[in-house]
DNA sequence: CGATTAATTGAACCTGGTCAATCGGAGTGG
DNA sequence: CCACTCCGATTGACCAGGTTCAATTAATCG
């Protein structure tokens, strides 16, 4: 039994452009279904051209990428509202896969019918590239953390960054927020090895910073943090949900 | 005098998809002028909401980010074909600056029209969208070279992406290309130091794969640097052209 | 209870950064 | 024409941020 898109929990959320009710309507008629999946499942592979396209409902995930020789870089984390297969959608080809991180509800759509739906809703179209140039932007902003900023300072980045993502989309309370990933997982977002990683964190602990212990993330001094990671506070803007 | 889009230099070249004389003819309204920089002019500057998009038809530019400590963060070089500005366009803000290094000619288009010119020619949305995807695929893989990559697999990475992509253009000739940026650049692009950058520019000199003076971009070794970069010889696929 | 996975910590090591000096070419002014 | 300056490229010496190796703890699970 699917969710009607009227009844989405999303769409109400203040992070997400309200919907009209004839927007409504035409998504449910793109959306083909829903899809339920545990912790660990790939969601889409790197190289694969795959026939669906999603929208996270609920749960978060990851986009990564492999590199021949066997290394990983992690490019984001998914959360609920992200979505996921643009690059399959117009491209016909991964650029990176996506796996669930813990248990995901998706909001399923189909590839074969995405060109005449954008053809028929131009201000999708609009949407879609909105989306698609904030991930871009996301993206420049990572790599500048990657080549620029150090350790201490990538790691205070990215919590600021996902604090600031999880509390547009009401996950914060008390200033903590699930962050169901793993060390390993930042450290390879980062670029940086485990280790150092760990004994970052700890760092930022010690400074009465943040704290990330059994899947939640505290922050203790959101202001600090930004600062140290070259960062602002400023709140995502509102952003169209698909 | 600006160029009739028919007599555009750039969308006869095999990299681009051919656009049919209806294709043309819209572009050709949409279009607003023409621009003509020295080297060292800014484009677009990060932060700004400019009026104007381009699309660059002649020479060569840097994409670049400021962190508020200074450093520079390098996202990508311009080549002819590529559309700047797409960010300004749909959030209204540059996440990055465009600056030109060499003498550019751009083909200019008015913001202020660019919704109404996707929504009345969808397939043009379809293919803004296209390139928007290749653009954060490839910030996707530069994201694996800052983080994954040596020195020496980063510089070959990146000079394998260059040559291939100024040999899908036509500007090869006896495995040279003109390549006009500063080591400097090169260099904040990757994430390294200028020292480091020269001496691994160096080795790979030494090693008979690769030797860039005079703005002059060598490759002796195409895949033997690929296989350096881990990556491989895939031109570019064939790309719209805006 | 053994096996597996994540987190943690210490120690040794090395890739790449920083500092500093030099060189060559292009432009500029006297 | 020469002196001077500026910029990019180059090279050597030293150093440190971060990696690698290795061992331990703790939690989960069949």
């Amino acid at each position: 039994m699917t969710t009607q898109c009227e009844n989405c929990p999303l769409h109400r959320k203040d992070l997400f452009k309200t919907m009209s009710r004839e927007e409504l309507e035409y998504m449910q008629k793109f959306k083909v279904g829903e899809l339920t999946v545990d912790p660990g499942t790939p969601l889409l592979m790197e190289g694969s051209n795959a026939a669906q396209m999603f929208t996270a409902l609920s749960g978060m995930g990851i986009r990564e990428k492999m590199l021949e020789n066997g290394e990983r870089q992690v490019l984001s984390f998914v959360f609920p509202g992200d979505f996921i297969g643009l690059q399959a959608g117009v491209l016909g080809e991964m650029g990176h896969s996506v796996e669930a991180r813990t248990h995901m509800r998706l909001c399923v759509f189909d590839r074969s019918e995405f060109w005449s739906f954008l053809r028929a809703h131009p201000s999708r179209a609009f949407d879609i590239t909105w989306l698609s140039a904030v991930e871009e932007h996301f993206l420049g902003e990572s790599l500048a953390t990657l080549g620029q900023r150090t350790a201490i300072q990538a790691v205070s980045w990215a919590l600021v960054r996902v604090f600031l993502r999880g509390h547009a989309l009401g996950l914060v309370t008390h200033n903590q927020l699930s962050f169901p990933f793993t060390q390993r997982d930042l450290a390879d977002a980062l670029g940086l090895s485990l280790v150092h990683t760990n004994k970052t964190l700890a760092k930022l602990k010690d400074h009465q910073l943040a704290a990330w212990q059994d899947g939640i993330l505290q922050i203790n001094n959101l202001d600090k943090l930004a600062e140290l990671g070259i960062t602002s506070t400023d709140m995502p803007q509102q952003r169209p949900l698909m």
